[in-house]
DNA sequence: GATAGTCACATTTTCGAAAATCCTTAGAAT
DNA sequence: ATTCTAAGGATTTTCGAAAATGTGACTATC
């Protein structure tokens, strides 16, 4: 795992740093879903001290990768088959705005980074035969291929939110990997969803990221379904009312 | 402002109870946009350590109600007129379908919460009447009843989203409660809204939230358009060199 | 006059000890 | 056997001092 690692900090602040390797930590699965994150644990792990590590878990709790129990502690956020399918809905609608407002919106420079961030995706997947999907450098690819799409859409709030809901997302591809038992081809459907969207075919780009996004859903569900809590109960932090009393 | 009150937190943790002081504290514009928190001061405001202040920050830069610029402290996010115009939009997509789906799974109750929290609204206006919108409570009622609109969307994911924006459109409402000089009637869009909603007629009520949503943006932005600034380009990628001097 | 370097001060950031809280176990009472 | 209470240890949470960093003023040099 990357815990430890990166000895040149390219963060700001040290409390920075730490968040940036615990997320990556649990998107990756290195911090399973479900375990406890005691203090003692982490303050090893990560090499600094409480406040600065509860800095950093206070920010992934907003983020939905981490969940707090009142005084006792935090844990890295379960995986739920509910959320799964709750994460799923909610991107299907997100991405589809999103690229819907990159084809309206992006220019020459757009089209020229999605197409070289398919290249890259592509070479590493010929020269990673088989078993590409399974790496770390194919994961950030990916995510770079998905996030180009959708890169010109003109709106921060909504590019935010659809990077949260991807990152959640991930851990569930991630965990339903270790699992696979099969493995669609997802090659053809990446090159056919560039060509739609630099096409400028709106209604048919949205259409594709749909079947995409639900087809991947499908199959981390028949992979490592059957791992995943059915515990349905669990409304995360809502907030309630506003203003002051 | 709150901060200091609640002398017998409800929260869980001193950090939690801090957090939830500075956020009302900030989307009642208690805390002004653009300020920079300091934490002498803020020590003192709300009676609590460094550590359990920042805990608290880090939340509030996650929900996009503090920005922390490095190494430099934070301080209340700005207000700018294209977020305004960003967020709106995005208030639209995901109330709109938040509103679709409790139309589609909301129940008995779920009606009655609506009725309820609109008679509520209602009645606090009769008795407040005019100035009705300048007070804390009418805030909270008015929250509430649009929260009970969108409760049986079943995505707790899509209902936390929408829950943070609609704590930073507030913000926006807030600051132009202050220099109004017009203010159009909303009571009569309230009720169509829901008889609407109740009626389950889904593409009607979509359109009403849209208007709904778009026209008090409008007002804003009449009231107190000039107050806003205009100066980020607010999306990461452009660079500024042109606003620059 | 403008630029670079240095120092003192203000502010933020980090740390680990101390306080508060939770959890487990043991023993007693019903 | 079950429930309740107490004590002890484990863990989290909070605090303020100490370290790190940014800021601004002043001087020296070109």
């Amino acid at each position: 795992m990357a815990a430890k690692s990166e000895p040149r900090g390219a963060e700001e602040t040290r409390a920075g740093d730490v968040l940036h390797r615990m997320r990556l930590d649990i998107i990756s699965c290195a911090l399973k879903p479900g375990t406890r994150m005691r203090f003692e644990t982490l303050k090893e792990l990560y090499a600094v001290s409480f406040s600065t590590l509860r800095e950093a878990l206070q920010r992934l709790v907003a983020e939905g990768l981490v969940v707090s129990e009142g005084q006792r502690g935090f844990m890295v956020a379960p995986l739920y088959l509910s959320d799964l399918q709750d994460l799923t809905n909610v991107r299907v609608l997100v991405d589809q705005e999103c690229i819907a407002r990159s084809i309206l919106h992006g220019d020459d420079d757009w089209e020229a980074q999605i197409i070289a961030a398919f290249h890259r995706m592509d070479r590493l997947k010929a020269r990673l035969n088989d078993l590409y999907f399974m790496s770390d450098e194919w994961a950030v690819l990916h995510g770079d291929f998905h996030r180009s799409l959708v890169s010109a859409c003109q709106s921060p709030t909504l590019l935010d939110f659809r990077d949260k809901l991807f990152q959640r997302a991930h851990r569930y591809r991630r965990m339903s990997c270790q699992f696979r038992t099969k493995w669609r081809p997802k090659d053809v459907e990446h090159r056919t969803l560039m060509e739609t969207v630099i096409a400028r075919d709106a209604p048919a780009a949205k259409n594709l990221i749909e079947r995409h996004i639900r087809e991947t859903t499908e199959n981390v569900i028949q992979n490592a379904g059957q791992f995943l809590s059915t515990e349905p109960t669990a409304f995360p932090g809502i907030i309630k009312s506003m203003a002051a009393e």
